[in-house]
DNA sequence: CAGCCAATGTACATCGATGTAAAAACAGGT
DNA sequence: ACCTGTTTTTACATCGATGTACATTGGCTG
């Protein structure tokens, strides 16, 4: 009563194992006869290939990992949705790992996990460092999301800068001045906060305003609270803004509970947007304006980027060399569709309260 | 420079491949100097273990699946984290699908996937019918999560009939009278809906309150927007409830946007109340009340029970039979335990607009 | 009808790790 | 030194699917 094995098949269908597993595997050259023969066997048995076989045969699991720093930050989750349908359309299977950002755990994502059972690894970077990424050129091939750590590794985002500067530029055009990046970061890192703030700084330099390293509002992760926790800072101190810059969703929505919380209106008083254009921001009160990422597109691009990676360490070919067909051994570097999205936040009012 | 194989350990440590695979194992009688040499090996090839290989001979991958509806809901993705993290603890991998509620894929995963790569599969089932369940009793072992669909398999939950009943009378002791259930089902099913709609009206019947089947707003699906429609609807019609029971938060949050729409002010026009307790309740405009389920509980409760059945599996005993062994063979049927959280959209309000 | 090519099917080795059975090494007791 | 019993190590088969190399079949040509 044990779940059958291609012998079995085998031995019922009256043919060697060998035929079973061509059948199985769609070789040419099976007669329209035999194929019928053996694919009747299947389905009376109930027969099922059997991965592990296939796996150590074959020396591909068909499973890659995508490694994200939290699941329930929604942008991730919503990502993870469009790279898992985008796999499966593949017959690939997805596993989600969660780095939590720790460092440690993104680089044994690049490292394959000190096993080799994945094929691949699509990774969204939170504290890995380019060292990390020069240090394990090796398998598995990687495709990375988000900011540009390197070239070492092909590479799939949105142009973080342009979009934060268009951002920004949206707050000025609706005569904001005091403006306030919640999230914002100076330093030297090669992370999305550094790029978005980048665009940030550009757009108020492109509009004569001065650049007040105060009005970055450093958070410890881009969560809700994290996004509230800065702006109740901020106004306990005294600061009154009057747009905030949030380098993610998720700061929005915190900052705009914060801001009620001191009787602001938005927008009238301060005008907020996000980046993601997350569920949460299409329903909040009121709705939030946004950098809208084509997520889609990004699940598609380095889907088939790391296919194509895959496909070609498989090949015989020159593996670390890489002098030969050209655009395929070298890094990609794809950058992704976005668009602002305009909502209550910055341009309208929900309507007044209390008119039940 | 290909990786290291287990006899390439062995030749190099100068024993044999049993040997090496035993140090790996931590198999007692291996001799402390052995091993010392053994690991010595290891480390300078940096050899790790092909799970190909041990999964083919072992007939456990060590992987389980974890089946939720959608990702991108946030419980579901908060619940995917504890699972991932109580799987690591005991050194299992996750893979995580989505069945997008289609009955076809739910089927597909508790028969595991049309293969036997994963060990094991914790499913929380939309569109799943108890005969799918019946018609699949064999391997791999299976964890509901959810409502109880049928004795046939262990099953982790909260009692919601009982949760629904308390966040119920919770609204009526407010002296709420109008109480809408966004979200209610009265049919014949088993599912999650159908329970919190039992105690809703359990609740209502017990304080002496009529029940109108027309307080029942079906949705499509648990996202904001189902809410948001079906509550639009609703006013629009000219009903004018004065409080809503939401059968998630993401229904109650789409509800509150809604609400605001028709200038209701929440809590003392409208009281709202969902479940599942997700961070974006904790800092919506009002704060959202909700029944919170000990989601570390559900996870870690889980995983347990699916290992156990793992090992029993593994075990040479009598699989299929089941008398022996009490209160294993059996189906488990675990609650676990929830909690009222009170906040602004039922107690309290935010304070007033507009005093920047 | 012999002869040949292409189409089709088979036996066997292989992927890497580990269980089995048995051999080798070692300790202690007389 | 010899036997007994235990520890330690080894050779080999095995898990399931598939590539390789070869055997067989059938169809067609000359």
């Amino acid at each position: 009563m044990a779940r059958p094995r291609i012998k079995d098949v085998a031995r019922h269908a009256g043919v060697s194992e060998k035929t079973v597993s061509n059948v199985l595997n769609d070789y040419v050259h099976v007669s329209e006869r035999t194929r019928r023969v053996v694919q009747e066997a299947i389905d009376h048995l109930g027969y099922r290939v059997n991965l592990a076989g296939r796996h150590l045969r074959s020396g591909r699991s068909g499973i890659i990992a995508l490694v994200v720093p939290e699941l329930d930050v929604p942008y991730f989750a919503e990502l993870a949705r469009h790279v898992v349908r985008e796999a499966e359309k593949r017959s690939l299977t997805v596993l989600i790992h969660q780095s939590g950002g720790d460092r440690e755990r993104e680089r044994a994502a690049v490292a394959g996990f000190g096993s080799d059972f994945v094929d691949g690894v699509i990774l969204s970077p939170l504290a890995l460092a380019p060292e990390d990424l020069r240090a394990h050129t090796g398998p598995p091939p990687t495709v990375l999301l988000g900011e540009l750590l390197t070239d070492g590794a092909d590479h799939v985002a949105i142009d973080n800068e342009r979009a934060a500067r268009e951002a920004t530029e949206h707050l000025i055009a609706l005569g904001r001045r005091r403006i306030l990046t919640v999230g914002g970061r100076d330093d030297e890192g090669v992370g999305t906060a550094q790029a978005r703030t980048r665009g940030c700084r550009a757009a108020l330099a492109a509009a004569g305003l001065a650049y007040d390293p105060a009005s970055l509002l450093p958070v410890e992760a881009f969560h809700m609270a994290d996004g509230a926790a800065a702006v109740r800072r901020t106004l306990a101190e005294g600061v009154r803004p009057d747009a905030l810059l949030c380098l993610n969703d998720q700061l929005a929505l915190g900052a705009l509970r914060a801001l009620r919380e001191y009787g602001a209106r938005v927008p009238e008083d301060v005008a907020v947007i996000g980046f993601d254009d997350v569920e949460g921001g299409r329903f909040s009160v009121p709705t939030l304006s946004t950098v809208a990422p084509d997520k889609e597109a990004v699940a598609r691009v380095a889907v088939a980027l790391l296919l194509h990676r895959i496909d070609e360490a498989a090949r015989p070919g020159l593996p670390p060399d890489g002098s030969d067909r050209p655009g395929s051994a070298c890094p990609q570097d794809r950058v992704v569709a976005h668009r602002l999205v305009l909502r209550e936040s910055t341009e309208g009012a929900v309507g007044p309260d209390g008119v039940w």
